[in-house]
DNA sequence: TATTTAAGTTGACAATGTCAACTAACTTTA
DNA sequence: TAAAGTTAGTTGACATTGTCAACTTAAATA
């Protein structure tokens, strides 16, 4: 077992689970793809979110944010209100269909992670969090 | 501390990882980009390879790795010949300029690696190793 | 030997990422 | 309070990475 680091090791897991989500969802069908994913999951998990919260917590650009959110909306799966503490700001909310497929993406996501979990302990994931705190941290310093 | 598990943490590392390369590598001004990065290494490391090592090694599209390797030659980063085993396949290899770079490379890549693992362990390090290496053949078994 | 599979190339397009310019709204400064 | 600076969101434009298909030539298999 080795102690060096590698991060093909990590790309490696992104690109495991990535193929995963794809075989679990079968998206595709529904102009689902795994940014929609990811808003989505945010939003279901986030009452009352802004465009603004998900660029913050996916790091992401503010641009494709914007656009994912329309397409979201054009997919009926989500709807924008306005704001009442800021005028420049829009309140996310998922619609009755929405919900559905935020909850068809929980129970995919979770037996994914089900999956990925079997043979590891809890004090083992404890440590990965940590390391992956530490590293994320210290990786944010080169900005 | 968490002991539950989140993609988004590990999404976050390799978020992290490609920003700190951006910024110690500043790799526009030579056309050179993530994926010639990781194939530039590659290569480095294993004498006589071939797109398919590549391909294999990294779990990409042959028409990838094929535009990449054409795009390096062009840049005279690395060059292609003939394989005796196999007339089908080409060995790469890094030209003089090539490996230059590749060292470059390798330093900045170290230098990030060093930098990520400030504060950690070797047992640490070994119990991340382990639980990544356990959730990627864990999420194999989906395809 | 005929059939099937594989290495590499190119076509075509999708998905994700990045920077810029802009407007309207909010915050800070003088 | 007004002006200057900053910010939330939108759209433009383009780059990078990913995906599937079709094809030729070579190798492996039946």
């Amino acid at each position: 077992m080795k102690n060096d680091f590698s991060s093909d090791a990590v790309f490696n897991i992104v690109h495991c689970y990535r193929l995963a989500m794809r075989s679990e969802l079968k998206a595709n069908e529904i102009g689902l793809n795994s940014m929609h994913v990811k808003c989505l999951s945010f939003i279901k998990k986030n009452e009352s979110c802004t465009a603004h919260d998900i660029v913050c917590f996916f790091d992401k650009d503010k641009s494709q944010i914007a656009r994912l959110i329309k397409e979201m909306i054009e997919h009926k799966w989500i709807t924008k209100t306005a704001n009442p503490e800021d005028k420049r700001s829009l309140i996310l909310s998922l619609t009755k269909d929405g919900k559905v497929l935020a909850t068809q993406l929980y129970e995919a996501q979770a037996k994914i992670k089900q999956q990925m979990l079997q043979g590891l302990s809890q004090e083992e994931l404890r440590v990965f969090n940590k390391v992956s705190e530490t590293m994320t941290n210290n990786l944010k310093l080169f900005k």
